[in-house]
RNA sequence: GGGCCCGUGGGGUAGCUUGGUAUCCUUCAGGCUUUGGGAGCCUGUGACCCGCGUUCAAAUCGCGGCGGGCCCA
């Protein structure tokens, strides 16, 4: 890597996914990018994280076709107006054209709806919890960036459906559960906004949008959750019935992620020696590097061999690197792969019977070969250092004002409420609106607008 | 949607203005040697994004495409 990542966050940002062995951007269609083993294994365990969140509230796994018939996406107004300039059309088979077109989903309501109305009969089918992760696509025209703005999304959705609008927000609440506990375990502070009208999703009811800052200084969206009332389930005509024979439409709401996430773990928590990885996914949570001297192999491999049994018994994802190289060109290594925890096992070491522990984060320390446990506690430790390092820079940069003022990273204004207003302020700073805080704390003075009483705080950044 | 910059071994580059044998670093493979923060020496593999045009001759000039980066809407 040839820039800093004060520096230039962007170009440290591009190099550092490929250093890393994250992805490969060589692939020649735009936006289109491979995923390394390495980058894979990480994503896989990002996935294996919301599975587990998923089996917890008790949503089951689905998963529906890629394609598409033009006639479906066409059912609900809002949704074509928001995706239609970026789908991908599949309009050929052979040499014939189709009689319809079919597209490729750039997500998957219009597919999964159809069917809920098949599946939904009686409110004994409800509520309805289910998500897929699966790839969909968007026709990025510009700025493609790898797992920031791709066209080719690893993509998490929950879909689910329910008798009323309050069963819905119980849900809606839920998702807000999962979300906490999910980023809380990647160690990515976030922030929550409920979206304002013009920027909701594409058919939504209302959004809440989960966002964390960059070291850039933009916000990147990472998560969304959305009350779709009965905005979707009236055209695609999914219903049930009641207790008393009458019919409802569903309420549904639906909860999405994508490789943004491991997006964000790049740029909150990388530094100028490569990216660093909760302990929660990291392939290798422990490396264990032998310090070799000539004619002194034999104890210092022997007592690598022991320290990672041991370790592989305690449950630690452990990987002993005997390849032949230097020991520094291995920490180099390890360290642009994010490594939460390496141990080096010299001369030294064996005579003590210990083991140099060093985190990615820099702490060093020697610890006997008896308290080994230790490390599940230093890995602990790890994660709350990164965790709380990364909430630092972000308490440092949201900005409350109470009129305003252009100001780095993301600031906070009281707002009327009014479209008008909103859209007002986002010229006058040159961000865009993330919305109302959730939960939104008491605001009290004017507009900072139009000088009206203040009815909600409106936050506002630049965003990726 | 509009505009700007860029494309040379796996990665990073020199050469391009003024057309003529493609430079260096790194990686990679093999060997000797070394190993507590990127050691050294020897040998070897490997490149001008694609197409069309201009020319005796194109990495170099022109046009188009594809790809990458950035700015504005």
């Amino acid at each position: 890597m040839d820039v800093t990542k004060d520096q230039d966050f962007d170009e440290w940002y591009n190099q550092v996914v490929e250093a890393a062995d994250l992805c490969d951007k060589r692939y020649p269609v735009k936006g289109m990018n491979i995923w390394k083993p390495y980058g894979w294994e990480i994503a896989r365990a990002i996935d294996a994280l919301i599975r587990e969140e998923m089996r917890r509230t008790g949503h089951q796994e689905v998963n529906f076709p890629l394609l598409v018939p033009e006639s479906l996406f066409q059912k609900e107004v809002d949704h074509i107006k928001g995706f239609g300039s970026e789908v991908f059309w599949v309009t050929h088979a052979g040499d014939h054209e189709l009689d319809e077109r079919l597209l490729l989903r750039p997500t998957s309501e219009t597919a999964l709806y159809t069917v809920f109305a098949l599946w939904i009969r009686s409110h004994a089918d409800l509520p309805l919890k289910t998500f897929q992760i699966v790839n969909t696509f968007r026709y990025e025209t510009k700025m493609t960036k790898a797992f920031i703005r791709v066209r080719e999304i690893h993509f998490f959705e929950a879909h689910t459906c329910h008798r009323d609008y309050e069963e819905a927000e119980d849900q809606v609440r839920e998702d807000v559960d999962i979300a906490r506990s999910f980023f809380d375990t990647l160690c990515l502070p976030f922030l929550m906004h409920r979206r304002p009208d013009w920027d909701k999703f594409a058919g939504a009811h209302y959004s809440i949008g989960v966002d964390v800052l960059m070291p850039s200084l933009k916000v990147l969206q990472v998560a969304s959750i959305h009350q779709y009332r009965e905005n979707f389930s009236r055209p695609f005509d999914i219903t049930y019935e009641d207790e008393e024979g009458n019919h409802h439409h569903v309420h549904q709401t639906t909860y999405g992620m994508s490789e943004r996430v491991l997006g964000g773990i790049v740029g909150l928590h990388g530094n100028d020696h490569g990216i660093a990885l909760p302990s929660a996914i990291a392939p290798i949570q422990v490396v264990i590097i032998p310090i070799l001297f000539r004619g002194k192999e034999g104890p210092v491999e022997e007592a690598c061999q022991e320290v990672e049994r041991a370790l592989t018994e305690r449950g630690l994802r452990v990987h002993l690197d005997s390849r032949d190289k230097t020991p520094g060109n291995k920490f180099y290594d390890w360290e642009l792969r994010g490594i939460p925890v390496r141990i080096e096992i010299g001369p030294r070491d064996v005579e003590k019977g210990a083991v140099t522990l060093v985190t990615r984060d820099g702490e060093k320390k020697q610890i006997s070969r008896d308290h080994l446990g230790q490390i599940d506690d230093e890995l602990a430790a790890f994660d709350r250092r990164i965790t709380t390092r990364a909430q630092q820079f972000r308490d440092q940069h949201v900005h409350s004002l109470s009129t305003l003022e252009k100001r780095e990273g993301i600031i906070r204004v009281p707002w009327c409420g009014r479209e008008e207003c909103g859209l007002e302020m986002e010229e006058e700073v040159d961000m865009s609106s993330l919305g109302i805080p959730y939960p939104e704390p008491a605001v009290e003075g004017t507009c900072a607008a139009c000088g009206e009483r203040a009815r909600h705080w409106l936050s506002l950044a630049k965003s990726y």
